[in-house]
DNA sequence: GTACATAATGCGACACTATAGCGTAGCAAT
DNA sequence: ATTGCTACGCTATAGTGTCGCATTATGTAC
């Protein structure tokens, strides 16, 4: 699997691109590879992460390097903020506008993504109900998971 | 609606310390004081805000005479930690267990609570289906509140 | 190709948010 | 008296995010 990741990512990349053309952004080389860490990573990152990773690769090394591109990122719809954790999350899926939803484990801090279309659907009819206009909303729910309660912890 | 608020909130404080008597908690002078401060706001209160109130009213000024009171209100059930905006809600319903629901707008900032049963039912449903334990979920919908839609900021 | 407007970046400083760590005080049970 | 426990005071520091301004790249119109 790791070693399909590669190609995947840059199957993702290429739509990701499109994407970004189509809503008048541009995915210049500091935004596509911060997408891409946040691909190749099994779980969510935190910014000052991130940056550090920049770095390494020689990029410039201020905070607002990793912000700026998350900001973008997130504009058009290709990453989500994990606010609960400071965290953020490469979507599944690029750039079509939908509602995700996490649960985050508050003793292991393991996170899952799940995806309810009802839950999202729901959601989308309680805003609508109050004029209000859901933008890539994030669902966190915070709990215990599965083996942490097996563990006792 | 003003002056009523006094004698609300002090009913309200009582069964608030019930509540932590039941759950093995003191509601001590500290916490109770915070505890007032969030249900006398208007909105959701950040915690260096609180704490320069605290310090205003002779406590002691170090950060973590909020954060500790925060963490024991939230563990009993009686505040709401809003993540996307890093402030914090006296709950509406001290104490009971229950999913809170927030739109927030991105462009003004307001938060409005909401309580949609049949949202709490699914993200509940959603929870059981994977042995995930939800705890105090805050679901936070992020967005653009009518006002500001009615703008066109 | 040149000039211009715009978007993106480099960089530094700073503001804000939260936690760690350690010591002390009070209270209750042994 | 000793121990264990909880809450609190206090300092330092970690972690997270933003702002402003100069500079560089990119796209567009001439």
């Amino acid at each position: 699997m790791r070693a399909a990741q590669g190609s995947r990512v840059s199957r993702a990349i290429d739509r990701a691109e499109a994407t970004c053309l189509a809503r008048g952004g541009r995915l210049t080389a500091i935004r596509r590879r911060v997408l891409e860490l946040l691909w190749e990573s099994d779980e969510p990152v935190k910014a000052y992460d991130l940056l550090a990773r920049m770095r390494a690769e020689g990029w410039s090394s201020a905070p607002s390097l990793v912000y700026r591109a998350l900001a973008f990122l997130g504009e058009m719809g290709l990453v989500h903020h994990l606010a609960s954790r400071n965290a953020y999350v490469g979507c599944r899926r690029g750039g079509e506008a939908h509602c995700a939803q996490f649960f985050v484990c508050e003793r292991c801090g393991t996170v899952s993504e799940f995806e309810d279309a009802g839950l999202s659907a729901r959601i989308e009819a309680a805003a609508d109900r109050i004029g209000f206009v859901a933008a890539a909303s994030v669902v966190e729910i915070r709990g215990c998971c599965t083996r942490c309660l097996a563990d006792g912890r």
